[in-house]
This record gives C-alpha cells, structure tokens and sequence, in this order.
DNA sequence: GCGGCCGATCAGCCTTGTTTATCGGGCCCT
DNA sequence: AGGGCCCGATAAACAAGGCTGATCGGCCGC
C-alpha cells in the first residue's frame, strides 16, 4: 500500500468524481481511474461503486477513508517532527550544573532557551563537576556547567563565566577597616569553609590559591555557603568564596573584601560530547554563547 | 513521503547495514542507498552517519524510526480492517425482530452469528413489524424479522418461519374435552385478546381468519401475551395466538387446542434493503437462510 | 601497505505512473 | 424514443522513477 494511493483515494472520497478529484490532485482522470483500480487490487476489495452519477463507497470505501486520513495526518506528522528534531526545535536536552556564582547567569539562558523551544524537553539537575562530566561521558547527560577549566576525552568545553573569588568577614572585625587584602593578611586568621566534598573542585583551587603555604586554620566547617556565611557573621571567622555568591547571600554585619592583587578567578565552563549530533544541543550552545558573560 | 520508502529506512535502522538491510528487503544495495538518500532530500534531514562500521542513526533518524514503525504498522492493520469489512466479519449490523413465536429461532440465529463474528458489532432490538419496516427503509436498521410477507418497494423479504395459530382455553372449559376445534366452536366465545395497537400483523390476520363473519365478543384486552393466558387462565375467556408463543406461556390450567382443519398460519419474514452492499448483512442473511425453519 | 568490507556512484533496463485520445453507457431533455 | 451530454473505462504513447550489475573510493585490521 502506497501513501499516494491513499492520498488519491481519499479526495476522491470526498469529491465523489473522478473528473474533479483528478482535477484537485493535478493529474489527469484515467490516471486516477487507474491508481485507484489498483489500489482495490491490493486490498483484493472494491472500494466504491461507479454509477453514472459520480460513485458512492462501499462499506470497505468508508472504512478505508476512514482509516487513511488519519493515516496520513500522521505520516505528515511525522515529517515534521522529523525535521524539527533535526533543526533542534524538539528533542530532549538534559543540563546539569554545578552551583557556583553564576548560576544566576546558568538558570537565565535554561530560562530563556526554554521559552523559545517548547516542544524540547529540558530537564535540570544540579551536582558536582566531576559528577556531571562523568554522567555526561556515560550519556546520561546533553551538556553541564562545570567549574574550572575541562581537557576530558570525548568532552568538547568551553569557559563561559570567571568569577573572582573575595574575603567577607564580620563587619566588626579589625580586617573590615582596610578596603582591600592580601592573602599574607589571612595567615594565621580562624576560616570558617564548608566540607571539602561538598565542593571539591572551588576548595581546592581556593585553598591552594589563598594559602599556598599550607592548610589554613579551620575554625569551622559548615554544611552550606549560607551557613558559613552565617558563622562569619558570629565571628567564628573568615571565609573565601566567589565573589557572585558572597554577594547574593552576605547579610548586614558582614562585608566583602576584595584581594589586593592576583585575585583568586575560577572558570565556569560549558561542557558537552565533542561530535555529539544532537541537534537541540547545537541550539543550546548557541544560546550560552550569546549569553552575557 | 511513500511508505515503500519508509519500510526500507525501517529495515535498514534496524540492521545498520545497506547490505544486510537490502538482502533482507530483496532488493539490490544501490536501490537501498538511492531510496534513502531520497528520503533524506524529500525530509530535508541526514537521518544517519556512514561510517565504514555500518551506519548510525542521527537523532533525527531516531525520530523517524519511532514514528515510522506504528505507521506502518497501522497502514498494515488498515489494510487488513478494509478487507475484514468487504468480506464481512469486521462492520456493524443493526437488526430487529418483532416478537413472534419465532423469537427464540430469532436470538439463536443472533447469537451464533456473534460468536462467530466478535469483530461484527451486532446491535439487536424489538418492535413492531411496521416499526422495524420503517427503520429499514430510513437507514436505521439493516435487517429486521418481520411478520407476514413483505411486498415494500426497496426491500427484499423472504419468509424464513410459518407459524401456526392456534387455542387457548381453560383446562376447564367445555371444548377442552375435544381434541381439534372448528372457527364456528369459537363463535360467540368471549375471548381475550391484547391491545390491537400492541401486534396490528398478527391480530388483524388473526381475527379475520379465525373470526370471518364479524369481530369476536370481546371479555378482555390484556396488555401483553403473558396476561392474555392468566386472564385465559382465570376464566375470563379464550384466546387465539400463535402456537410457539402459546407453548411457551401455557401455565397449567390452560390447555391449547389446535384448529381442525386450515389452520390460521402466518409467516415470519426475513427483511432487509434490496441491494444494501454490506458485507456483514450477506454474511447474517446466508445465518438466518441455513438456520432450521 | 595491502586486502577486504562498506557504502556511493554510474549507466542502462524495465517497471510503473501519467498523459492524450477515444470509447461505452446511462441520464436528461426535448 | 432519439440525441446530446456527462462520467468513467480503456488504449497507446510517453516520461519518470526504481532497480540492477559493475565499479569506485575510503577506512579498518592484519
């Protein structure tokens, strides 16, 4: 059975003659006649009755019409959708992201992507850097915002945010006067951080950075950035973070002071699978490139 | 888009392979990479990536695959439905009956039709011959057992039950005493008949038969049959009706009485449109002609 | 680097679809 | 009842498209 057939067939249902059904699809009668001739050979059925007055289907007609126009409703469905996967204009797309200060920035463009493709599913999570690249090499991820600066096999990143990193410490404290610090500044001082594992990748760039000579003194480990802010502010120390989180969550009483010089900076990058054809990923990349930095 | 060529992208999907796919499909390796490669261009979209390890699908192939197979897989049941409703075991048939001695003939017929035919949605109803001639001609019924012969313009009849009249009297009565009983025993009989309206056919055949001279005394007019023989029952008179429906109704204390000779007979007829080209009717007609009479 | 596998390409054939011209049969209108 | 007309079927010629066999080019594995 042939779609032509049935697309013959059915306006011809509908005009009941031949002449102006032929007429309708462009092509002359006796080709009709005879498509139609062998599409009741095929079906071994006759499909309608020709009397001098134009024809009338047969029961098996009716059925068959209607049977074919949701039929090719459905085939020209499917062409559509076919190439609206290939344009990226539907499919899938799954994001993770690692929070980190830019996910103001990260949860903006999934917003405005979103808005602009609603026949794409996208889903969101959240997690850890190395945790996304792992998912997104196994596949069970589109594309990730992952901290620092990605070389994996088969991962295609690019750095899309830099974010500096700054002290805050309470208001009250003698270090609050000066307008900008030194990591020399910070020798010695009580640290309030949050625990290494809850974000490997941002400790141990800013450890390593802020105090190249050794681990600094831990006053306190708190289980979020809110509740080390929250210590700060009870002067159980200081504590470093990015600069866009510090100030998204930093409270009265406590301040934000930049480094004097060679601020601590830390990469937010794009990642997804180098070659990977999907084409909503292709989209989706175009809009983090157009996102502000 | 053909649905020959969607068959072939199907196969090859599935194999990963033109070879394999094209022998499988029975056709030569370059019919397979040219019927696809025209799909590619009617879809405007790379459905798959040659490789030299046999071919992947994009994502957009992906999406074709999905929705190619159920339509092709409905295109195949169409075909299959079509030819069910031409050869009659897939349809619907609307019949009716007028309630008759015959009934129990009737329902048999019905119900051996509808365990033979589970895809035939076979919708039964009653009323009366004149109803059910009426419906028949508007399209609102396909077929209908019907009493008497049927001479309507645009139906065909054929008479598939004889039925034979006969007394109903009080166990009793005096002319319960004989065995055979003459129209002139029944005169000036009060007698017990149901509403005319509630089976005009049978009670006008019936009355100028057996009462040729003029209208039967009438006791009582009962509702329905089943009143008629416990208003016989009781006393009030007796009655006249057909032989099938007597045997059924008789209650002890009422003993039926056939007619001496010339037996008041009518028929059940078999009705249905002349030349009504559904399948599922020839089918039901050829049930009803080998039911026993 | 060479053989082998895989898909693309090419040229020719043959099936199939389409066209123009014509025929046959009802219907309607005189 | 006959003639014109409308409709679909048929015939023959033509065009298009699918299919085949042979061949080419590229990549992999030995």
């Amino acid at each position: 059975m042939e779609l032509r057939r049935l697309k013959y067939f059915v306006v011809l249902a509908r005009h009941r003659h031949f002449g102006r059904a032929a007429a309708e699809l462009s092509i002359a009668q006796p080709g009709l006649s005879q498509q139609i001739k062998v599409l009741e050979q095929e079906l071994k059925v006759s499909l309608l009755d020709r009397g001098p007055q134009g024809v009338t289907l047969t029961p098996a007609g009716r059925a068959l019409l209607e049977g074919a126009e949701p039929l090719l409703a459905a085939a020209d469905e499917l062409g559509e959708r076919v190439r609206a996967v290939a344009d990226g204009t539907h499919g899938r797309l799954r994001v993770a992201y690692s929070r980190s200060g830019a996910d103001d920035r990260i949860t903006d463009v999934i917003r405005r992507f979103r808005k602009d493709h609603e026949d794409v599913q996208v889903s969101v999570t959240t997690g850890m850097s190395s945790w996304c690249l792992r998912l997104l090499q196994d596949g069970g991820l589109d594309a990730a915002f992952v901290r620092g600066i990605i070389r994996e096999p088969g991962i295609t990143a690019a750095v899309v945010a830099e974010e500096e990193a700054a002290v805050i410490l309470p208001a009250d404290h003698p270090l609050a006067a000066r307008d900008r610090l030194t990591r020399r500044d910070l020798r010695g001082l009580p640290v309030v951080l949050w625990p290494r594992e809850a974000g490997p990748t941002l400790y141990e760039e800013l450890v390593a950075d802020v105090w190249p000579d050794g681990p600094p003194q831990l006053a306190a480990e708190e289980p979020d950035f809110e509740q080390v802010v929250a210590s700060v502010a009870e002067g159980t120390g200081v504590s470093v973070m990015d600069l866009g989180r510090a100030r998204k969550l930093c409270p009265p009483g406590v301040v934000i002071r930049h480094f004097a010089e060679h601020p601590p900076r830390y990469a937010v990058s794009f990642a997804h699978r180098t070659n990977d054809p999907n084409p909503v990923l292709a989209r989706f990349a175009s809009y983090v490139r157009q996102a502000p930095r």
